[in-house]
This record gives structure tokens, sequence and C-alpha cells, in this order.
DNA sequence: TCAGATAAAATCGCGC
DNA sequence: GCGCGATTTTATCTGA
């Protein structure tokens, strides 16, 4: 078997792999639409609930910051 | 209890299932971007790749709309 | 003439042009609309032509697609 | 010549005029983005001239609602 | 820093 | 006429 055709069935492997995984990611994707849609048929904002959820990712992104600073001080404190 | 932490309640669970499937989506474009990764490390082309696989959903997405129109012109057909 | 006045009369000349060109574009989606209310008017279904509109555009898309994955290539090979 | 040719010569030809169109409108609006990538280029904040332009939109949008209630003020005085 | 991909918001057209 | 779904446009985000 040549190296070429190594490599193709490599890469055809790898190629697989993502295509599964983008599959995955849109399924996911759409549970997430109806799960908006499933709260606007309840009553809610959907415009409003993306602002909380947006909000909600900063606050926790947020929090992620400061424990790396507060990891990175007690390294240095640490090592002082 | 109160119709108004009722429907905090609800909101509540909403924006929890929300929040859960959105971090499971991160978690597969972290892995999508890994394969990537992967794949340049064994020496192939990601702007290839990338190609390659944006050309293949094309042609998955052409067949889905194919077949679509097929239903729609069923439907007409089912009308006339 | 002060630098602001110059920037402001510049920045004047970009909006006005910008603006000159989404009338443009507005007139030309207006077109489209009429020439889809004339074709519902003659019996066509418009739904349908959408999406074969919508299928042609694929097919056109997929051709540029692969005409620039073939300039990567070709690129590529280039540079080895 | 079948009813059916006739007509499927005559959706090819809304067909075209339509694809003909988008792809005019498609031109304008690279146009645009060029003229937003030059501006860039020139020092301006493009998102900022997205706001004015998007402003200026409405303003324009509130002249025209505003002239044609007057008219139809004045219409209604003619009549009275 | 920049373009290109992705996600979000706005808009439009259709059916009821 | 109005909500709903589909398309279009805008904004954000990522990776080269």
């Amino acid at each position: 078997m040549s190296t070429n055709s190594v490599d193709a069935g490599h890469l055809r492997a790898f190629l697989e792999r993502i295509e599964r995984l983008e599959e995955e990611k849109r399924a996911i994707a759409d549970d997430i639409k109806e799960v908006y849609a499933e709260a606007k048929g309840t009553g809610y904002d959907v415009k409003i609930m993306r602002k909380i959820v947006s909000i909600r990712r900063m606050d926790a992104d947020k929090r992620r910051e400061e424990e790396e600073i507060l990891e990175i001080y007690l390294a240095a404190l640490g090592e002082a």
C-alpha cells in the first residue's frame, strides 16, 4: 500500500470524525432553539432570555478570570 | 406558592437546560478544534480540510433542499 | 481647515456613498418582490420558485468553492 | 406546443429575471462592504458607522411616515 | 490585526 | 391582521 493511500485513509478518518462532531453540534444547537421555542410558548420573552443567558455567561467568565488571577497571586506568594 | 415563584422556577429550569446544552456545544466545538490540530500535527493542511468539509456540507444541504422541494411539489399536487 | 472638519467631510462622503448603494439595493429587492408577485399572479407557486432559486444558487456556490479549493491545492503544490 | 412547455418557458423567464436581479443585489452588497472596508482603512470605526447609517435610515423612515400622515390629513381636509 | 465562520437580531412574506 | 417561520442582515468570535 502506497504512502498516499495511507494518508488518504487517515485524512478520511479525520474528516469523518469532524463531520460527526459537527452533526452533534448542530443537533445541540437545534435543541437549544427548541428550548427557546418551548419557553416562548410558555409565555417567556426569548430576547430577554437570551440576554439573561449572555449576562450569566459573562459572569461565569468573569468568575473564572478572577479565580485564575487569585491562583496566580497565590502561586506568587508561595514562591515569595 | 405564588404564581410568580412558579413562573420564576419555570424560567430558571429553561435557563438551566439552555446553559447545559450550550456547555455541551462548546465542548464539542473544542473537540473539533482538537481534531483539526491533530490532523495538522500529522501533516495535513487545515485550510484545505476546512474547504473539503465545507463542500461536503454543501452537498448534504443541497440534497436536503432537493428533498424538501420534492415534498413541496408532492403537496402541491395533492392539493391540485 | 482643521483635521476634524476634513475627517468629518470624509466620513460624510463615505456615509453618502453607502446610503446611495443601500437605496439601490432596496430598489432591486423591490424589483425581485415584484417579479415573484407577477409570477404568482400568473399561477406559479412562489414557495417552489424560491426553492428552485435557492438550489440553483447552491449549485453556483458549490462551483465557486470547488474552484477555490483547486486554487488552494495549486498554491500548496507551488509551495511544496 | 403544449400548455406545459409554454408555462415552463414562462417560469424559466421569471427565474432568470430573479437570478439576474439577485446577482445585482449581491454586487451592490459587496460594494457596500468595500466602502466600509475603505472607511476602516482610513481610520473610521465600522461599527459606529453602521449605527449612524441605521439611525439616519430610521430618521428618513420617520420623515416619510410623517409626510404620509400629513398627506392623509390634507386629503381629509380637502374632502371636508 | 484581519478575514472568515458563527450566532443573534431584524425583517419579511405567508398562512390562518 | 397577526403570529410564525424563513430569509436577510448585523454582531460577535475565532483562527491564520
